[in-house]
Parts: structure tokens; sequence; C-alpha cells
RNA sequence: GCCCGCUUAGCUCAGCGGUUAGAGCAUCUGGCUGUUAACCAGAGGGUCGCAGGUUCGAAUCCUGCAGCGGGCGCCA
């Protein structure tokens, strides 16, 4: 067992086994061991290391096992050599299966005749959890995502799951880096908000009161005043309304967490629990922010090309064999742009048959969607702006026609929307009088109506979804598989 | 919420009214001087999703339920 292994133990243990100086690289007290991307990004040959991870394959033959390792901070695996005089045969067999985590010692030596660079002729290994393979669920060969969406808990050890966490990490960190090097605020708004701010759809509630007996007034109304707030709360469907508040201060901020619809949507893009980046930017209108907009995923896309070329390359082989080119087409070409005018005059002209109406006025349908990017522009990212008043929310700006507001959706090649915006309604009186049009209440808005009352601005800003984006970058179908736990109706993975 | 499809060994699947339900991989046993999802030989492993029904006979046809997947709507 490793933990019995103290530093000073590991040291004498590899002094006796290697009988000369090595470079001493890791201990349980003395830093942590080194991972498989940082030996192959600096390869310490000839010297003796310890190296510690998860058994992905394990070959057996009369004198020696070979040993593929794998942690995770690559794609690539670690291969172990281990021969049956240095270390027994049966214990390998006993011990080394596929999913069992080790801690191998031994000296890393360059192979440059064999397809992998370098392995590891192991002196000694420990074994810290056993597997049983009956039971383990995992194998060395490829699962359908359909059967690990079933051990989410099991599904990091795979390749797959690892490459799609990865950049996962690297895109939220790449957000981050765009928006705070254009002047961008980080701003945390709450969670718990006190109503439906937005109408972006079904509320989860959260109370404190007892669900088997909530306390009520006499006239059946439930007695909010003794839930833990004094009044209902919910988790936040948006973080917008808040962020539009602060972008009147701080004139550039943007909120990246999680968000919660209690919208019962079974489909392949939607969760319950999803996170969203909202950029809001005073002193924006509809055409800096489109342009933002663009130039931001196309940064996003660039840094994923960039920073992790394997795991799209083994994306590209294994699940979509279009990614690559897609992910290059959209980064280095202009988004197209068309008004929602032009595109429907397009629809009309297409010749198609859609299933839904193509008159202006309606909604654009997924069909007419993926018309739009997936023949009129060839794969080509498109932004439709200037969308008809009607169909859109309360808060989006009044164009001077009376009939359009000056809003803009992205749409993506094979995942369709990613990014909703807008210009923001900032004149009080416009404002008001959309809001009364639509029977809205005002007295939940009244902080919001306060910014158009005090020093009102013309402010804009939109919502990306992180996973609808990570399912362009990584080529997979399911958002349930660019998260690592999913909530949608009726699941919790 | 509406519509469609699927459910057979640990995994991926074949079988779609007619003997005792199959394959590959995995597992186990044995073999192999360096393997690359190693290879070779052998073995074990199934109430064919669940509950009913039709039939001489059901994995196969019908009904209901459940789970999963897909399409649509809502949206990110």
């Amino acid at each position: 067992m490793a933990s019995n292994i103290s530093g000073k133990d590991t040291i004498r243990l590899i002094e006796r086994l290697t009988k000369g100086p090595f470079l001493y690289l890791c201990s349980m007290s003395g830093g942590p061991p080194p991972t498989i991307a940082e030996i192959y990004a600096k390869p310490p040959v000839n010297q003796v290391i310890q190296i510690s991870g998860w058994v992905r394959t394990r070959r057996t033959t009369r004198a020696i096992s070979f040993v593929e390792l794998q942690d995770g901070s690559t794609l690539k695996s670690l291969q172990i050599v281990m021969s049956h005089q240095q270390i027994p045969r049966e214990r390998i067999e006993c011990e080394l299966h596929t999913g069992a985590a080790i801690t191998v010692q031994g000296l890393l030596r360059a192979t440059p005749d064999r397809p992998q660079p370098f392995e590891i002729e192991a002196q000694a290994f420990s074994l810290h959890g056993a597997v049983d393979p009956e039971t383990y669920p995992l194998q060395k060969k490829a699962h359908s995502l359909e059967f690990l969406r079933e051990i989410t808990h099991l599904r990091p050890r795979t390749r797959t799951f690892q490459a799609i966490f990865r950049i996962r990490s690297g895109v939220s960190f790449a957000i981050h880096q765009y928006l705070q090097s254009q002047g961008f605020v980080y701003v945390h708004t709450p969670i718990l908000t006190p109503s439906d701010c937005e109408g972006a759809g079904q509320l989860f509630q959260v109370t404190t009161l007892p669900l088997a007996a909530v306390p009520k007034h006499p006239d059946g109304r439930v007695a909010y005043e003794k839930d833990f707030f004094g009044q209902p709360a919910y988790l936040t469907v948006s973080g917008q309304l808040e962020g539009e508040l602060l972008a009147m201060g701080l004139t550039r901020i943007y909120t990246f967490g999680p968000t919660f619809r209690a919208e019962p949507s079974h489909t392949p893009r939607h969760l319950a629990e999803f996170w969203m980046i909202e950029p809001e930017m005073a002193f924006y209108d509809l055409t800096l922010t489109m342009d933002l907009a663009e130039d931001f995923l196309r940064y996003l896309i660039r840094y994923a090309l960039e920073h992790f070329p394997e795991e799209l390359t083994f994306l590209t082989e294994r699940y979509e064999p279009r990614l690559i080119d897609e992910l290059q087409t959209a980064s280095s070409q202009p988004f197209m742009r068309l008004s929602y005018t032009e595109a429907i005059e397009i629809l009309k002209k297409s010749g198609r048959a859609f299933q839904f109406p193509t008159e202006w006025g309606s909604d654009l349908q997924a069909e007419h969607e993926r018309y739009l990017v997936e023949e009129y522009a060839s794969g080509r990212p498109i932004i439709v702006y200037n969308y008809p008043q009607a169909i859109k929310a309360f808060y989006m700006r009044q164009n001077e026609d009376g009939k359009t507001v000056a809003s803009f959706d992205v749409l993506f090649p094979r995942i369709g929307e990613v990014i909703g915006g807008s210009q923001r309604e900032e004149r009080y009186d416009r404002l008001l009088r959309r809001m009364e049009e639509l029977g809205m209440p005002l007295l939940p808005y009244q902080a919001y109506l306060d910014t158009r009352r005090y020093g009102t601005a013309p402010h804009s800003g939109f919502g990306l979804g992180l996973e609808r984006l990570l399912l362009f970058l990584t080529g997979m179908t399911n958002v349930r598989d660019v998260i690592p736990f999913f909530r949608a109706a009726g699941q919790m993975g």
C-alpha cells in the first residue's frame, strides 16, 4: 500500500533498486508526482522517476508485461515495462487490471524505434486501489456514450471524457481571458432570486417550508412570510437583469455561472442546470455587440484549435469527421449576417416546403435555421438580427420601424443557436409602455426601471450557452456529454 | 408537453413465429523473448427490460408499463 511508504522508504527502495544516483522527483510528502502530460512535455530520460495513474490496458507475454498507464492529464498514455524477473508475474496478473490505481518507480528510457517515444522500465510498483475485473464496467475498448451516461461517476476514466472536460476547462479559462483583456469585470450575480425577472422559462422554487404541511392563510394562500426569505424564492434563470444593473456602473461586465430552468425539454440541447456567460456592456449598440459576439466566439474556437489539437483530432476521428473543418471554417471566415427580414425572404425563395410557416412575423424554427446555416451559408455561422418585436422579450430595444427590436441570434452548424442577445431598451417611457402592453407587474422591476430613471445609457448584452458551444467544439451531439454531471428533466446523471 | 424508435451475455450487436438463442470484445484457464485495443487454444457466462395476451409453439406478433435514445415545441 502506498500509504505505508514514507518518503525516506521510497528513496531507500529506489536507491537499492537502481544502485546509482537518481533524480528524486516526488513522494507523498515532497511535492506532487509528475503527471503524464508533464513527463511528455519534458521527458526525464535515463532518470528514475515515480509516476502515478490508472491502468488502461495490460498485455502479458512469457517474460514481460506491458502496462499502459493514463492519468487524464493528456490523451497519451505511458507504457510501463515490467520484467517478470523484477516483479512476479502472478502479482502483475492479480493486481493490474484495467482501472487499477498504481504508483510505479522506474527508469524512463527513450525508445526511438518503437511507436512510443519512451517508456518506463519498472523497478517496483504499489497498488493504491484494485479493481475487480468481473464487476468493473469499463473495458479497454470503446463504450457507447449512452452507456457511459449511466455511470457518470466513472466517465472521467475514459479518454473521451478526459478530452471533453479538459476542453471545457480550457475554454472556460479562455472566456475569462478574452473578456478580461477587453476590460470586462467579472461579476457574481445571485443564484437565489425573488422572482421570474425575465420570463426565460419555468422556475425551480426554493423553500424551507415543510412540503407535507405547507402553512397557509385562511384563504388558501401559502404563508410565505414563514418561508426562509419571507417571500417566494427561486433559482435564477438568467443573471441578465442584475448584469444590466452592474453594467450601468461598471460599464463592461460579464457573468459566468450556472443557470436553472425547470422546462421539461426532452432534447439533446437542453439541461435543467447549465452554464451561461452573459456579457453586458454600457454604450454598446447592436452592431458593436454583434461584432463582440463574433470576435469572442472566433477567439474561443481558435483557442481550442491551438490548445487542444490532440483532443480535437481524437474527437474528429472518433465522433465527428467534420469537426476540425468546421472549427477552422468558423474561426477563419467572418460570420454571415442577415436581418430577420432578409432571412425570411431567403426562406421564401428557397423553394423548400417547410413544415412551419415562413411568413414575416413567425419565429424561425429549427428547420429554418438549419437551412440557413447548412445550405444557404454552406456551414458558415450566421447572425440573424432585428427580429419582430412580438416574438422577443420585453427589454429589447425598439427599432424605429415600429415592428422590430434590436436583437440577434448566433446560429452554428450542427447545433443551432449558441447566443441570443440584444440592445436593451434604455428609454424609460418606451420600456414602461412595453411592459404595460404585456400586462407585466411593475413592482418587482423598480430597481430595473430605476436605471432608466437615473443616468440611463444605451447598453447591450448577450447570453452564451457553454454546453451548446462545447457541442460545437467537441463534436458531441448531446449536452449531457459535455458537463460532468447532468441535470435534466427526470434525470440526475 | 406531442410524435417516433430501441431494450437479447459485463460491453457492442446479430437473430424478427418453428430444434437446446449466437458472434466479437471482456472475464477465467493454459500457451507465447517486446507487446501496441497484442496474438493462439480452451472454458464459464442469458428467466431475450417488466407485466399481461394471441398461438400447438413467442426473443420474434399484440396491449400496457418502465428505462433509454431521437424528432418537434420552449430556449442557451
